[in-house]
DNA sequence: CTGAAAGCGCTTACAG
DNA sequence: CTGAAAGCGCTTACAG
């Protein structure tokens, strides 16, 4: 692997090592002769600068960190793909690291991007422990925190309005002539599964105060949808709706309704929450909440970049992104139903 | 972003910086007490070694590069998830890079990488132009080639047996009593599509040498499929099963049947190749053959790691990663059917 | 076991 | 416009 530096480009236009930097980085003080001459000897020798090297100078990496809890689901690659657009639009680069659902490995991860990139983004949605991402975060880099709990003062922070889409689900089940509506929660300690809960409880209670509310314990597998869903149908007072925390849960509940014999949305409609890919592929279809991921990765990156430049971080681009109903089947209303 | 350095770090704990850095080495030759008062001023510090220094001076950077023609999709996904998860085992980070389906940019991506990173797994799934890619590759870094037509001299590659699988699914469906086997083929310039196409045709001509083969063009997008499937519908003797390159495609021709009130697999059977998830989902659910996307990631960054340790290569771990024929709903034999 | 020094490959004031 | 030199923060022979 011995590599052509900017020593051996130097000696081959016979100028400085100082000039080839200059000429290389488009630095305008370099004659228009010797500018050429420093090129096609680069070209010749294919060199490419050691990025250590020049980040080690510049203290640039020309890099974006993103750090993520898990690498799982279409999730995640939305969102990395978001992020890369941007970075790439930016000619940057991106490191991505997973802490795979131990938040304590957290804290080394984000240590470990030291010296290798510019800033961070950074997703955690764990409702607890706030205090070691702070301290984590404190000292270090231009960061972004993805669907976070903790405003961290400071830390910039964007994510998914998982509060208003739940309220606008419930009102469009409510809307469709739905009375008992029951909701399938995610994993209490994570910080969208809470806020989608928070949605269902208050949009409930302000719009049919009369009715109890229903939760349903889950963890956003399938598994635990299903599990919701034999629950439902051993009970002895059904609900007409059941409004699950994410689509994956809302499959699994449905599955339990097929084979049940229940109709659906006919006995009971269904909802979920993401909009992910199956979602319009099962039978029947399912009404969701959809959430452009990308976008928020794309967002997250630009409110970074914004950042690591210095510029003052305009008040648009900031608001959280606004999931958007998506009626389909599942939740046909009562009234058209029974006509 | 004034940083802690190895300088401040010898300073609070009374030695010199070359004593520090094999502290925290751990280079054994360090006297007790000494390491344990350098460890305390380390951690007091909230010291983190900056990599750009580290990387230039030792030569390592505990990065692997990843260059993926694009971001989108359960399959890189996957793939990146069993990188990283390799990576992880061996505390590497992960540099990742996606030419956005421009072969003519992978170069730079490739070359962009110097310096930032101990080896590369480069997926390059285009039948043409291995020129430039082996032209770059050459005199670079530890390589492993991911799904590549191009067995360059030198270069590793790693890949899936398309082509047994696609033989594997003919067999399946001649097996199962079908005589007329339509094949929906992938983008001709995807080295994937091309070997599932050559498996098509050879286990069809070998099994059923009087059979006509049957090729509709498509490109792994669902229309291409729901395209395919019109045209088969509109033709005067219709198969009885059809094969789609991949399952996306015989998505978008189940629609059409199911749309066109043609029974599956009743009248015509129908298979797919990569067992999305969506796959078991549909109805009728999809036959198709399984591949281990995760499992290819890992096992081509044990790879590349066995390469940059300088050691030898294993014959195991070499071979394609074969698919695996999973039979569902949809190709349920002709006997079967017509008792 | 420990330190002083060279060196990794760049960039960037500082002179000229 | 150009070059010599210092410096970025580490690691690693080389002495001792």
């Amino acid at each position: 692997m011995t590599s052509v530096t900017i020593k051996d480009v130097a000696r081959v236009a016979q100028v400085s090592v100082a000039t080839v930097s200059r000429a290389l980085n488009g630095h305008g003080n370099v004659a228009e002769e010797v500018r050429r001459r420093v090129l096609a000897a680069a070209n010749e020798l294919r060199y490419t600068p050691h990025a250590a090297a020049r980040s080690l100078s510049s203290r640039r990496t020309q890099t974006l960190g993103v750090v993520l809890p898990d690498l799982h689901g279409e999730f995640f690659s939305e969102l990395v793909r978001g992020i890369d657009q941007v970075a790439r639009e930016h000619r940057l680069h991106l490191l991505v690291s997973s802490y795979h659902g131990h938040p304590e490995e957290q804290g080394a991860a984000l240590r470990a991007m030291r010296g290798r990139v510019d800033g961070l983004l950074v997703m955690s949605p764990f409702v607890a422990a706030p205090g070691p991402l702070a301290e984590e975060l404190a000292p270090t880099l231009p960061t972004v925190l993805i669907n976070t709990q903790h405003a961290t003062a400071g830390v910039i922070s964007l994510g998914v309005d998982n509060y208003g889409g739940a309220v606008a689900m419930v009102e469009h089940l409510v809307a469709s002539g739905h009375r008992r509506i029951a909701f399938i929660a995610g994993p209490s300690d994570n910080f969208d599964a809470h806020e989608r809960l928070r949605g269902y409880r208050d949009a409930l209670h302000r719009l049919l105060p009369d009715a109890e509310e229903w939760v349903l314990p889950g963890d956003f597998d399938e598994a635990s949808g299903h599990q919701a869903g034999l629950e439902i149908l051993g009970s002895k007072q059904r609900p007409d709706a059941v409004f699950a925390a994410n689509d994956m849960m809302a499959l699994g509940c449905l599955f339990v309704f097929a084979q049940g014999g229940v109709d659906v949305p006919g006995e009971i409609a269904l909802a979920g929450f993401d909009d992910i890919p199956l979602a319009r592929y099962v039978h029947p279809t399912l009404t969701t909440m959809r959430v452009n991921i990308a976008e928020l990765g794309a967002r997250a990156a630009r409110l970074l970049l914004i950042q690591i430049a210095g510029e003052a971080l305009p008040d648009e681009g900031r608001a959280a992104l606004r999931p958007e109903l998506i009626v389909r089947a599942s939740s046909a209303s009562v009234e058209s139903k029974r006509s």
